[in-house]
DNA sequence: GTTATGTCCAAAT
DNA sequence: TGGACATAAC
């Protein structure tokens, strides 16, 4: 599943982490993973079919661990098979199914451990054994939601549209699907790695930033070989990479031809049946059906481009009726099959995946700089006061920040500090060190200075302050603010770090 | 140097 | 089942 090597080709982007760094925030949870892990602890009595509640117990454990770290999570199931890999699946499950009667046949044999040595290589999890978990999910009054299809994109999508911070996983495929942070392999008590993908560019290599477009290193991951692709002969992920890192074209049509002349591997035939599965695969990477929470509707991962619409690609996911696409959600009913599913369940006040505003004492004012992430202070206040308020506070604000610098800046963060205040301290017979309230020599980093120490550093400035003190003080008691960690990576460079800056939206600060 | 293959082990209590 | 690792093959 997913893509070989990529987690390894992914190490300079990761680091190791423990459940309690995202303190504060919302996780969304691959289900399925935890209930195939959990599954082992009980897998002759799942194959067998006796009552046992371990495999619950497990998953409720990992919940807890989440929980008691203070992030919230909303767990997501995986719905119908698509199109593309519905073959696939038909074929591992009879397998497993074939297994599983073997496993019965040496247990009535008497051969015990032999038997059970089995059954653990062929438990499946049905959507029955998900929607045990659900219910104990319903009772404990933790978000969840059944994906149309792939629990992979649903992720991706609540991670991309705000309804998390962040994803718990183990599958790779979740950075090609766009995830900002995903957290692996984390155990019961806790530890894990973290992914970001801000930070990918600091695996491919030199400048990557520079010619590597997330576009492209998800055709890299495609071309390496995917669940819905299977790579030509001899290439891999640095086969792939190595192809696509100088070329600017970006049509698959014209490209990938190109591929066993740059590749200087004449035996390599690229047909046109393989560059249409391309581009399917890569559709269903951008624009699989997923559920939207807010909308209750079924929709496109990514917003579609002009002139496509769902029909364009089956392959990705069809759209259905409006009344079973909410059921199918909440697990009421089979994903596949449609049938009823325990009892029909409706969460309090209609909300499937609540937006709660995380703790004030998440805030980390001193790590993140509100200018650079181009934080709109107005629009990020009016998302929680009311307007009026708001326009009070702005006046004042404005006021202050003419009292400071001489006059208003924006939010551009084109302004040197050390410009904009050096008048105003010469004139009062102080440094603009002083000015800024620096300590002596420590002078402030400017916006402009390549972040290149290994010290996890952020740029900040007295606007920043400013307008951290407008949030604490104005938006955090009525309100509850994210923590927003942005640290410099080591290496990163200031095209990565304009990338980064670029990715932190307002979604990100207000959940 | 990269891809393909083969083996071993650990997922949980 | 997938991952990590070693080894063979290109």
């Amino acid at each position: 599943m997913g893509v070989a090597g990529l987690l390894p080709l992914l190490k300079n982007a990761s680091q190791p982490g423990h459940i309690s760094d995202f303190k504060g925030s919302t996780a969304a949870v691959d289900g399925y993973c935890w209930l195939h892990r959990g599954a082992f602890s009980c897998a002759e009595k799942l194959v067998l079919g006796e009552k046992t509640d371990m495999h619950i117990r497990f998953c409720m454990k990992m919940i807890k661990t989440l929980q008691a770290n203070g992030v919230r999570p909303v767990v997501v199931f995986d719905g119908k098979s698509l199109p593309s890999k519905a073959e696939t699946n038909k074929k591992r499950s009879e397998s497993k199914k074939e297994n599983r009667a073997k496993a019965r046949m040496l247990f009535a044999d008497g051969q015990a451990s032999e038997a059970k040595k089995v059954m653990r290589r062929c438990v499946e999890i049905t959507p029955e054994l998900a929607h045990q978990f659900i219910e104990e999910l319903r009772r404990k009054d933790v978000d969840y939601i059944v994906a149309p299809y792939e629990a992979d994109a649903q992720l991706a999508f609540l991670n991309l549209n705000g309804f998390v911070d962040f994803v718990v996983s183990e599958d790779s495929d979740l950075m090609l699907f766009g995830c900002e942070r995903v957290f692996y392999k984390m155990d019961v008590n806790g530890y894990g790695t973290i992914v970001e993908k801000s930070k990918i560019p600091n695996c491919l290599g030199p400048r990557a930033s520079t010619y590597f477009t997330h576009d492209k290193f998800r055709w890299a991951c495609i071309l390496s070989g995917c669940d819905y692709l299977e790579s030509l002969p001899g290439i891999g992920l640095k086969k792939a990479l190595k192809f696509l890192k100088p070329t600017s074209n970006t049509d698959p049509q014209t490209l990938l031809k190109k591929m066993p002349v740059y590749l200087n591997m004449p035996t390599l035939t690229v047909t046109q049946e393989y560059i249409d599965s391309f581009v399917k695969a890569d559709n269903t990477f951008l624009y699989q059906v997923v559920f939207c929470p807010d909308t209750k509707k079924l929709c496109p991962l990514n917003p579609y481009p002009a002139g496509v619409c769902g029909d364009d690609m089956p392959y990705a996911g069809t759209y259905y009726d409006s009344k079973l696409v909410i059921d199918i959600a909440l697990g009421n009913i089979h994903a596949t099959r449609h049938y009823p599913m325990g009892h029909p369940y409706v969460p309090k006040n209609g909300i499937i995946v609540r937006k709660t505003k995380p703790t004030i004492s998440c805030l980390k004012v001193s790590g993140f700089s509100f200018t650079k992430a181009k934080i709109e202070p107005k629009q990020a206040a009016i998302e929680i006061l009311d307007e009026e308020v708001v326009k009070k506070k702005e006046t004042e604000l404005v006021a202050e920040m003419i009292n400071l610098y001489g006059k208003q800046i924006d939010d551009s963060d084109k302004v040197k500090d050390e410009d904009m205040l050096k008048p105003k301290a010469a004139a009062q017979g102080r440094s603009f060190q002083q000015e800024l309230g620096g300590k002596g020599n420590e002078r402030p980093l400017n916006v402009f200075k390549k972040i290149e120490s290994t010290e996890q550093k952020e740029p900040t400035s007295k606007f920043d302050k400013i307008v951290s003190r407008f949030f604490v003080s104005n938006i955090a008691p009525h309100s509850q603010v994210v923590a927003v960690k942005r640290k410099a990576a080591p290496c990163e460079s200031q095209e990565s770090a304009a990338v980064a800056k670029r990715q932190i939206t307002l979604k990100d600060l207000f959940k």
